[in-house]
Order: structure tokens, then sequence, then C-alpha cells
DNA sequence: GTAGGGTTAG
């Protein structure tokens, strides 16, 4: 008889939803009592399908209803994605909740980013004095770094009694998602030195980490940390590991891991796509696109933002209009700013400045300082200034704190002559308090990290350093005379 | 019934 709660758990667990139904047909046909173990597990097995209705018609039509009942409706909304569902059922719930509960209510609350909802969760967790152990201490984490309290997620990690796998591997992901890279490769020292073994998970993280900060020597280390320990390769890893090495500028690697895959999805074929966009190679990424339609994967917003990219660092404009034009028609997805600030961003480098202005005037939404930004590089390279004035006033709305966008604009009014204009932007700028900060650069050598700043004189090779930058900005120049397409007619001709 | 990971314009 309880045969089949045991199975339909079976069914909640791998989401087999058309046996899990059958199986519901056969039993009520039977004729089985449906007590109170048989009825949670019916509620459980429907909300983690999905099907929030009758999973709701279920639960309300039990005669009695323990705390598993509430947990199982909860949980299985969690497991479904239903976060704001399982957010509301916890806030209605009539019999005291217990640690399954609360775990599974705080993974909603960070999922939705509810800050609140989960802080007095917490507060609960003191009140009713639950013990904080592995399970709870590790939600609890959780649900801070989602809600982007990395100080309180920290806390909760420091007062853990002890820590498992997924408490480092909390804190560690949680630092890379917060964007501080550095930190998580500190924590990740630390639960080596305490013993604690890192798994897949743990080590996607940290190849994330390595991406941030160009940490390609120690993503190589960490790579082969990977295959001594045997540590299988799922597409998340695998994922992180393209990232990691296309970011930190190996290409070749990035495509190397990519094709010892043996799974791969979206966020794979995005990873590499991005990081062929990123270094210029514009027709291998969209040789690979093709490859990827080819296999059957459906393109998202972020594969289009890697095409999109692509053609743009490759002058490819009617390349990156067909593509654009595509994505809307073809795959119904909706471009995001970042999609249009690509297309204006291409259009703007080709020296298109009035069909940029267009797209600008036709998106749905106001421009950002990227787009104006855009539009300003395009205004210096042909000496628009009444169009670059134009740009303040919606600069100015936008009310940014960007230096870069304000420095540029003067830059404009001063090599135009215009220094009342110039002097008015820097007016602004003191008004609003914005500060240029002084720009660097970091890379790695050997595993030693050496950073660049502006106006810093301190290198060593400080004379051989501007040689060879001069050198390449000359190359530079010289390239981009052949491959600008506005001006490449005039020097080819 | 109960905790962790990957891709996003410059």
């Amino acid at each position: 008889m309880y045969t089949f709660p045991v199975v339909l758990k079976a069914c909640s667990k791998v989401l087999k939803i058309g046996e899990g139904r059958q199986f519901h047909g056969v039993v009520v046909k039977v004729g089985l009592v449906f007590d109170l173990y048989v009825s949670n597990a019916l509620v459980h097995f429907y909300s983690c399908c999905g099907d929030c209705d009758y999973s709701r018609n279920l639960f309300d039509e039990m005669p009695v209803r323990d705390v598993v009942s509430w947990t199982s409706l909860i949980s299985g909304f969690v497991r479904a994605g239903l976060f704001r569902e399982a957010v509301m059922v916890f806030s209605k719930m009539e019999v005291e909740p217990n640690v399954g509960t609360l775990v599974s209510v705080l993974v909603g609350c960070g999922r939705i980013g509810d800050y609140g909802l989960g802080r007095a969760v917490h507060g609960l967790i003191f009140k009713r004095e639950f013990e904080v152990r592995l399970m709870l201490g590790n939600a609890l984490m959780d649900m801070y770094v989602k809600c982007t309290r990395l100080d309180e997620a920290k806390q909760v990690f420091c007062e853990l009694q002890e820590r498992d796998i997924i408490s480092w591997t909390c804190i560690i992901s949680g630092l890379v998602q917060c964007k501080h890279p550095k930190e998580a490769l500190e924590f990740f020292h630390d639960m080596q030195v305490s013993g604690v073994e890192p798994d897949k998970v743990t080590l996607s993280s940290v190849f994330s980490a390595c991406a941030s900060l160009g940490a390609i020597d120690y993503g190589r280390w960490v790579h082969e940390y990977v295959d001594r320990h045997g540590i299988e390769w799922d597409a998340h890893i695998g994922t992180s590991m393209v990232d990691m090495y296309a970011k930190c500028g190996s290409v070749e690697m990035a495509l190397c891991t990519f094709h010892r895959m043996h799974h791969r999805n979206v966020f794979t074929w995005n990873a590499l796509l991005g990081g062929l966009a990123m270094h210029g190679h514009g027709k291998e990424a969209l040789g690979h696109f093709k490859q990827m339609l080819n296999g059957g994967v459906r393109p998202n917003e972020v594969t289009f933002l890697a095409i999109l990219t692509a053609c743009c660092h490759n002058g490819l404009v009617d390349e990156g209009s067909q593509q654009f034009n595509q994505m809307i028609q073809v795959y119904n997805l909706i471009p995001g700013i970042e999609h249009y600030g690509c297309m204006i961003d291409l259009l703007c480098r080709a020296g298109f400045l009035d069909e940029a202005q267009k797209l600008v005037k036709f998106m749905p939404m106001q421009p950002d300082v990227f787009i104006l930004g855009a539009l300003l590089s395009a205004c210096k390279a042909c000496g628009d200034v009444e169009t670059s004035r134009n740009i303040l006033s919606h600069l100015l709305q936008l009310d940014s704190d960007d230096s870069g966008v304000y420095v540029l604009l003067s830059n404009i009014f001063v090599s135009n002559n215009r220094w009342e204009d110039a002097a008015m932007v820097r007016r602004v700028m003191k008004a609003k308090g914005i500060k240029k900060f002084p720009g660097s650069s970091v890379i790695e050598i050997d595993g030693k990290t050496h950073e660049f700043m502006v106006g810093n004189s301190n290198n060593p090779q400080q004379e051989d350093v501007h040689l060879l930058l001069n050198s390449l900005a000359k190359q530079v120049y010289l390239d981009g005379r052949i491959w600008n397409p506005v001006t490449a007619e005039k020097y080819n001709s």
C-alpha cells in the first residue's frame, strides 16, 4: 500500500510527469485510501510539476494538514521555480514551520531577492531557538548571497560551528557573484587549508573568479586539478572553463576545451561565442553560431548579444542588421537596451551616425550612458559639435555619474575650440561631484599580478613599454585605415 | 518535504 508515495516521490525527484499522473490514475481506480502520507506525496508531486492550481486544490481538500503538507507544497513550488507562490504559501501557514520548511522558504526568498522576508525568517529562527546547523545555515547564507548582502552571509558563515563543502561553495560563489573574485580565491585557499576537498560545483565558481581576474595561471592550475582528481565534466564546469580561457585571452584553449566537452548547452555556446566576439574573431563567431543552429541549439538573448558584438568588432553592418532582425522575427526574442546599444555602437563605429540616431529614436527605451558614449565617439570622429550638444541634454536627464562620457564631451568641445561649452561640462561635473578615477589594468605573469595605473612611472621597463605601445598604436592606426569600411574606400582606391 | 555552480554591449 505504501509503494505509492515512494514511487510518487521518485517521480517528483526526476520529474516524470506522465508516469506520476498515470500512477495517480491507477491508484484512484484501485480505491486506495488517501491518508496524510499519500496526500502529502501527491501535493508535492503536482507542485513539483508546476501545476499550481491542481496541487493547491488537493492541498485545500485535505481534511488534516501537518507541517509536511505545508512544506511539500512550498518545496514543490520552489522546485518548479514558482518562488513567489512558495513564499505566499509560507506567509499563510497555519502550523509551526520546521527546519525543512525554513530551508525551502529561504531558497524562495533568495531567488526573488526578498531580503525583508529572508531577514524575518532569520529572526524567526532566532526567536524559536532553532539550532542553526549545516543545512539551515547554508540556506541562510545562500539567501543573503542572492540578496547581495555579503556581510550578513559572511557573518552566518563565521558563526557556523561546522562547515561542509556546500558552506564553502556558497560563500565562494557568493563572492564571485557579487564581483569580489579576489576574496573568493582567498576563501578557496582557506577551504583547502581546512581540509574540505572542492568538487565540480566549487571549481566552476573558482573558474569564474579566475575569469574576472584574468588569472590564467591560476585557472590552468584549477584545470589540472580537475583532470588530476578525475572530477567529472558537466555543462556547468565546462562552460566556466571555456569562459575562463576566453576572458583570459586564450581563445585557442577556449576552443580546445569546448571541443573536449561531451555535454554542451546554450550557456556553453554563449561563453564561446562571447569569447570569440570579444577578441575580434567575428567570422569565427558567426561560423560557430551556424554550427550551433545546425545542431538544434536554440539561441537566446545572450547568444545574440555575442553575435551583435562580433559584428560590431568587425564592422559587419549588414550581417549585424540581419541578425538583429532574425532575433526578433525568427526567434521571437525581445531586444533589450544592450542589444540596441550594440547595434548603435556598430552603426557609429562604421560611420553611420544618422542611422544610429534614428535607431535611438525608434527604440522603446531611453538611451543609457553606453549608447550616449557610442554616439559621442562617433561625433568626435566626424567633429559633429551640434549633435554633441544635443547629447549633453540627454546626459543631464540621465543623472549618471559616469565620468567617461563627460570627459569625452569636454574633449570634443576643446578640439573644436568651443571653450565655453567645455568649461560648462567641467562645471556640471564639479556640481554633480563627478571625479575622473585614474584608469588601471591588471595582468598576470607567472602567477604574479601586476597592476598598471595611469601616470604611474614606477615600472622599471617604462621606456620599453612606451616604445612598444607607440609601435602598436601605429600598427592599429594603419590596420584601422584599411579595415574601416568608411575610410577603406578612400584608401583602397 | 530540506542547502551550493556556468553565458550578458565597452
